[in-house]
DNA sequence: TTAAATAGGTCAAAAAAAGTCCTATATTTA
DNA sequence: TAAATATAGGACTTTTTTTGACCTATTTAA
C-alpha cells in the first residue's frame, strides 16, 4: 500500500529525462526504455497517455518521437495522477459507479471523504518541475 | 491506487466505534462486524494488530473484548499506517530489502525519497482523532 | 520500399489485497 | 466441570490490481 505505481514513475523519469534536452529536441520511447531499462511497451502507453493529457506532443515518422509541450513549474503531481487514472479515490465509496459493500451501515464516510480531499491537496501541493528537480537522482 | 486498504478502513471504523463507548467499556469483534457488515476474521486480525500497536487493550475470556487505552489526539494517521505496514514506502528502491530492477539507471530516486518524506509528513499531520469525527459520519 | 517512429487493442503473468478456514487458549457462567 | 463465548494466530484460497508482453496498424524520412 501506499505505493505509487510503475506509471507514474516511468512517467517521472521520462518528464526529467525530456525537461533535460533543449526545447523542441525529440525524445523516443526506444531513448529511454533503453537508458532507463524501462520496458518498452509500457513506456510507450505512458508516453501515450501524457501526450493525451496535453503534457507532451509526438511528431511522428520515422524520425518522430516525443517533447514536452507544458510547463512542468505550473503543473502538479495530482495533474500527472489525474490524467492516469481519474480523480484521486482513496475508498470504493467515493466513485459514482462503485459500490462498497458495507456503506449503508458505514461510519467512516466524512472522514473518508475529507480525508480524501486533504490527500488531494497534498497532491496539488506538489509541484512537478520542484519534484523532478529535487537533489541530484 | 491511491485507495486506503481495508485494513485501515476497518482500523478507522472499530476506533470510531470504540470512542463512542464510556472510557472502558469494552467492544467485541463480533459487535463490530455485525453492525458494520465487516468480515468477522479479517476484523478480528485487524483488532489484534491494533492491541499489537498498543492502541487496544485485550480482555480475555467469555466477557472479553477491546477497549483503547491511547489517546486519539495524539495519535496520527502515520501511526495507524505505520503499525500495519511499517514505515510508509511509496517505491521499491526505499526499501532496504526489495531491489527495483531499474534502479542502477534511474534518474528520480532523490525526487522519489523527497516525495516519500512529504507524504509521511502529511501523514503525521492527519490526527486520528479530527479524522474520526469529522462530520456526522 | 524500407526502416523506425508513434498508436493502441488484447491478453497473460505476477503481485498484492482481501477474505476464509481451522485450531488453540482464556475466562465466565450455568 | 462442561459449555459458551471471547481473543490469538497460522495457513490457505480467492479476488483484484498491477505490470508487462504480444501483435498489428499508421506515419514519415531516407
Amino acid at each position: 500500500m501506499n505505493k505509487i505505481n510503475r506509471k507514474i514513475e516511468y512517467s517521472l523519469i521520462a518528464l526529467k529525462h525530456m525537461s533535460q534536452k533543449r526545447p523542441g529536441e525529440l525524445t523516443t520511447v526506444k531513448e529511454i526504455s533503453d537508458q532507463y531499462q524501462a520496458p518498452f511497451d509500457v513506456t510507450a502507453k505512458v508516453m501515450q497517455r501524457l501526450t493525451g493529457a496535453g503534457f507532451l506532443k509526438a511528431e511522428q515518422g520515422s524520425t518522430g518521437g516525443y517533447h514536452i509541450t507544458k510547463d512542468l513549474t505550473k503543473l502538479t503531481l495530482q495533474d500527472l495522477m489525474e490524467s492516469f487514472q481519474g480523480p484521486t479515490e482513496i475508498a470504493k465509496c467515493l466513485h459514482a459507479n462503485e459500490r462498497c459493500e458495507i456503506q449503508s451501515s458505514c461510519n467512516i464516510i466524512s472522514p473518508i471523504q475529507n480525508l480524501n480531499t486533504r490527500l488531494n491537496d497534498f497532491y496539488k501541493s506538489v509541484n512537478l518541475s520542484e519534484l523532478i528537480n529535487k537533489g541530484q537522482g
